[in-house]
DNA sequence: CTCATTTTGTGAACGCCGTTCGCAAGCCTA
DNA sequence: TAGGCTTGCGAACGGCGTTCACAAAATGAG
């Protein structure tokens, strides 16, 4: 119930607005082709007008990473539950296709979220809004891992390799929204869960980023095979 | 013995600075922050007098990409001859971590090679000469993988899953560079490969990327135990 | 309804960018 | 020494992000 007068509701709409021009901007030309001027003139605007909704070419971008992001955990999420809950599993295999899916789809968007920093690279704190948007979106993945470890599938791996000031800093930036990752940070399970994000991460930005395209002109073949040994190694070992 | 005239040792020069000038940008402000202009302007020079050169920017940053690639070719085998050949493993571990540390400590240089596409997103025939370059790269890793192979100690992984056109392509592709990977290709094989090289992109573009910095403080265990991990699954299974 | 305040958008300007083109000066060769 | 090839310059074009003073419109209080 949150109060929105109609200025507000004006000012929402217009933001929508920018944000879908740009999105289509990052559709044609990458996320380094986004551009204020066109986008104001998408909408009819002066270039100054949009500094009214936005502090900068760079704020736009982020926000439009951060949309992504959602959109993405939103397919992904999709994804998970279209499997029921009794077969684990399976759940989390769907997550990982709906994660390359949706990836595959959207090569623009998975550069802006995934690939390096874009605009320039101070690094510092440019990417930290994408960044904790990237947290809450593999909690998407930890809660379906975790009902793997709840069904006492999967197995623990051999060492801990945890950084000590690892847990402090999960904590910190997960407070509100991955409480289920806080379970996951029983170390060997933390451990294993970022190995099989490392691996899922790295077939689909080859493939999105074109890495892959000398060997192989399809890579859902080469997907699948990772994904089975993948699973194989979270439920067994 | 490549004759070489008085200009050609000249323009050779200049090209040469103009790298040198167009690389420390890369290193300050990131793949998309080079300009002509700017590269123009620490030479002495105009910019339009830098087109003599160089057709354009993007050939420049090409040019860049393709420098990097034999740069980091070199790192990496440098790495791998630095433990002898009687130990084909640790040779293939030399190399991947010659290709992290090289990585990790030129990560502008590292995105402009493996992020997406950095200009526009053309994507056609804009990469190719990043991509053969590429190809080529990654036979430092195939020869000390076949070093394993002969040692008889690397298994078959259990379905074949290769790409009908992919051996022609390959063939294609790597006639002069590349004769180790011809071997490589027995499908099998090239699919091991293959599944190794993603996981060591994979963890290492997280790192470079700074996609493992919400987790993690220190790349290095991870990396290492997913190695180790590599490892095991290339020689045993 | 009125009037002051806040919000929204404009237009002009600044300095940067990549790129093109005509022209001058230099070098190499014949 | 004469001609051609190479190199670099200067000016210009259009596009970019961003700033700033200013006008118009919407809003809310009296």
């Amino acid at each position: 119930m949150t109060i929105t007068s109609r200025r507000e509701r004006l000012r929402a709409a217009t933001i929508d607005e920018i944000r879908q021009a740009a999105r289509a901007q990052l559709l044609r030309y990458g996320p380094t082709g986004i551009s204020l001027r066109a986008v104001a003139r998408e909408l009819g605007m002066t270039p100054a007008g949009l500094y009214r909704y936005f502090p900068g070419l760079d704020a736009l971008v982020q926000d439009l990473g951060a949309c992504c992001h959602q959109e993405l955990a939103g397919a992904v999420v999709a994804g998970r539950d279209a499997v029921p809950a009794e077969d684990p599993a399976g759940r989390l295999l769907a997550a990982c296709r709906a994660f390359r899916t949706w990836s595959v789809a959207h090569p623009a968007e998975f550069a802006l979220m995934f690939g390096g920093p874009v605009p320039g690279l101070t690094g510092r704190d440019a990417g930290s809004v994408v960044q904790t948007a990237g947290v809450a979106f593999s909690t998407t993945f930890a809660e379906a891992f975790l009902a793997l470890l709840r069904q006492g599938e999967a197995g623990t791996p051999t060492d801990p390799l945890v950084d000590p000031a690892l847990v402090a800093r999960v904590h910190e930036v997960t407070n509100v929204t991955a409480a289920p990752l806080q379970e996951a940070l029983r170390p060997e399970a933390f451990a294993l869960f970022l190995s099989g994000w490392i691996r899922l991460y790295g077939i689909v930005a080859m493939e999105v980023f074109g890495q892959l395209r000398w060997a192989v002109t399809d890579a859902e073949p080469l997907f699948e095979a990772e994904l089975a040994d993948l699973m194989q190694r979270l439920t067994r070992q």
